[in-house]
DNA sequence: CGGAAGATTGATCAGTTTCAAGCTCCGTGG
DNA sequence: CCACGGAGCTTGAAACTGATCAATCTTCCG
């Protein structure tokens, strides 16, 4: 009865969020963790629901979408391994703003609400960890309200491919996910999507081979981009 | 010297986020507070720089916004008494993500960052707190990408008015700001705003008098907001 | 009264979506 | 092994939405 509760404990330790928390908080939060696994294509929770806890993720993607009334898909987040989601529904205390789906099939680690609200009354340094990551995704969202707002297709491509590209300046991206989801988290559709690329093709400004997209004219992305993204 | 430090500590329990603490603990944050004030229209802070701490507002109304390089602008939030802003910058530490300017006139409470993270290092329930506002604000963005990526100004429209009507569903609803600026939290242009204003004033959905909207037929406006927004 | 900023209106234009039709790749099954 | 079928991707033409540019109107102060 022991081994799995220590193998446990150590795989929380995995999530950044958890990561520097002392050995006994950590067994705490192993205490209310319930796992679960979900297929591929499943979802996990949808906009509305009432939120009883957070998820985080052990293996798989997941990601975090809306819905509009005639279908078009806008995806707000996609989460990978260590990443945890659906934790504003634990502080506002309504339902979560969004749908959750498994991208993959997914191993999780589900937080009831009460429990953990329970254990970050009592530990600052768990909250201070929580603020992190809840600002981290403000920010990140902010920069997409300004990218749907003011910049046009072309340069919020530029923008996530550069963002993709890192700051290694990788010369090629792999897209790990399809095109039309590359088009629903940059809010547009496939054709135009395609369109685009196209262009930026002829341009010299990238090559794309499948899903691999070689970045040929950095600085020219760079201006598009930043300039709100007109392609000449 | 004892009675402005204890005026001080009074008006710091009128910031929801102070409001359920503790005497000491409000005292502690009276003493790292910073009293500014700012004139109409001042730039406060600037996307980028670097993020030494947060503000309260005590009275006046402040903006955050984002500028494209047109010179377009995205407001964010607006922010009233009781409410803070600049917090991101404090948890992770970076530059602020966007501009903040003093709408009018403005007396603020400026928070350093190291002193207030001191605080919230000791005590989870100011942390939670935190958390909550930053979640109501994640809630606030989430429904900002939506309306951007899948509804059209007209759905936005319909949709803010429907929101500042409120639960009492109030018949008229005052706008207390230019219809410049609601442009600009639409994520839009004045041109565009004022077209839609009339069309739907045309249709008996609205009556516009001055910077007054008088909501007509709710349940038309309602259709509108929530199918995506044409109106036919 | 004058003037400036905001608001409205019209004409035009660019960018994006929509609709429709091929195309490519790939796994399945004959 | 190859043909079939489907999903995803690409491409084209047309429709539409919102932005831009320009002109006029309103409002509200000094």
């Amino acid at each position: 009865m022991d081994k799995p509760a220590i193998d446990r404990t150590d795989r929380l330790s995995l999530i950044p969020l958890f990561a520097g928390l002392p050995r006994p908080h950590l067994e705490a939060l192993t205490g209310i963790a319930v796992p679960r696994t979900v297929p591929a294509g499943r979802r996990i929770f949808s906009e509305g629901e009432e939120g009883r806890g957070f998820y985080a993720i052990l293996t798989g993607r997941v990601k975090i979408f809306k819905l509009s009334p005639e279908g078009k898909e806008q995806i707000l987040h996609l989460f990978s391994p260590g990443e945890i989601f659906g934790e504003v529904a634990v502080f506002t205390g309504q339902g979560y703003p969004a749908h959750a789906a498994a991208e993959r099939a997914c191993s999780l680690l589900f937080f009831p609400r009460e429990a953990f609200v329970g254990l970050i009354r009592g530990d600052a340094s768990l909250a201070l960890g929580m603020l992190a990551v809840l600002s981290v995704r403000l920010r990140r969202f902010t920069r997409m309200v300004e990218d749907l707002s003011l910049k046009e297709v072309p340069g919020r491509l530029a923008a996530h491919l550069l963002y993709r590209s890192g700051a290694e300046k990788k010369e090629v991206v792999e897209l790990d996910l399809s095109k039309t989801q590359l088009a629903a988290l940059l809010g547009t559709i496939p054709e135009t999507l395609s369109r685009i690329l196209t262009r930026m093709g002829r341009r010299g400004l990238i090559r794309t081979q499948g899903s691999r997209i070689a970045i040929l004219d950095r600085a020219g992305l760079e201006t598009i981009a930043s300039e709100g993204g007109k392609l000449p």
